[in-house]
DNA sequence: GAAGGCATGTAAATCGTTACATGATTTA
DNA sequence: TAAATCATGTAACGATTTACATGCCTTC
């Protein structure tokens, strides 16, 4: 069992990856893993902090110029624990948090056309975020062929591929919700005609 | 904009269902947002007595025999922030928390065979989830037919068509690493050969 | 009569965001 | 020379989990 709090997971992972300062551990989740896992430096700096005095980094002050700058990189104990918590087959659970599915989870509430209003911001919204992916998808595939660099690109594809499959569910069923027929198909026969609901009933 | 905490927002949702109860509030969450919302009893009961305070939620004394037992509903200025925030086109955003994403992102960290065990071992739970939303599928189709409860409905659909696509992309990953191939094809020219990785280089 | 579900709550601890403060260096 | 970027940090607040405490009622 990994006894690594969420944000030192992150934080261990990218020193391992070559980032070095707490700075640069914050502009590395911004442009890489932020969409699916942030911290801020209200995290960061405290927790470099802890995980000092734990012993599984080491830091060493190299200013640049007359900044000072403090760079960080893995103890062996640190080494162990971050290979610990990736191999780690007891605590992997399932579970996001995605607001605009609460939205629409609570679609009888509104009207038609209050959620169609909803479908379509949400489908600008998956644009704006592909359009942002795609333009570091660019940029990153440089460092593809790079060793070591092969899983972040990895997740980058994760993140346009799901995202354009969301996105083209919720154009389903906008196109559903605006022909007036059924939201979803019954795949058997059932067609309902129960009395209770997932919710209350 | 809205005002409403997170934790609000489900409540009110709930109690707008039809949900009475913060017990049942909860059970309604575990059964239902559960995978994309959650919240525990330490907050529930909390910000049911902030609302009532603010007088979004009025609360009565229905005991069930001898055990006390409060029902909750929506007042009018209740309905009106639970609408306000449904229809708030400002603050959409988009974030999401998965750590399955973060272990693959840092898989250069681990040998081969260890991301393939981890990709096997997401897909198995995967289908543990799927199995689960199934289950609740079945029982969730009875109250399709019936108005009012079409949305929960229609977001279990997407938990499972969602979890079905996600399976697929690890098992298409593993395949692709099994056959000591590239991780992702692609598809312009660019093989890269530059120097800058997405994370540090 | 034991187990499990119904029902309500609190305390402590942890986790995370936002806003602020500071100051050097680099680039437009 | 103004703006952006590098760099480090804290304080206050807000969100969330976990563990505990209590007691009735129903079912096996």
């Amino acid at each position: 069992m990994s006894s690594l709090t969420p944000t030192a997971r992150v934080i261990l992972g990218m020193l391992k990856l070559g980032v070095g300062t707490g700075y640069d551990v914050k502009k590395a989740i911004d442009t890489s893993t932020r969409f699916f896992w942030t911290a801020s430096y209200g995290q960061i700096y405290p927790e470099l902090k802890r995980l000092r005095e734990a012993g599984l980094v080491r830091a060493k002050d190299e200013p640049r110029g007359r900044v000072k700058r403090t760079v960080y990189s893995l103890t062996p104990k640190g080494e162990r624990a971050l290979h610990e918590w990736l191999t780690d087959s007891e605590n992997v659970i399932f579970e996001i948090r995605d607001e605009g599915l609460l939205r629409l989870f609570f679609g009888d509430v509104l009207s038609r056309e209050e959620v169609l209003a909803n479908l379509r911001m949400q489908q600008q919204l998956f644009e704006m975020v592909l359009a942002r992916f795609r333009e570091i998808e660019v940029r990153a595939r440089d460092g593809f062929a790079e060793e070591g660099q092969r899983y972040p690109y990895l997740v980058l594809r994760y993140g346009i591929d799901f995202i354009t499959w969301s996105r083209d569910w919720f154009a389903e069923v906008e196109r559903r919700l605006e022909a007036g027929g059924p939201l979803v198909e019954l795949e058997d026969g059932e067609t309902g005609g129960g009395k209770r609901g997932l919710v209350a009933g």
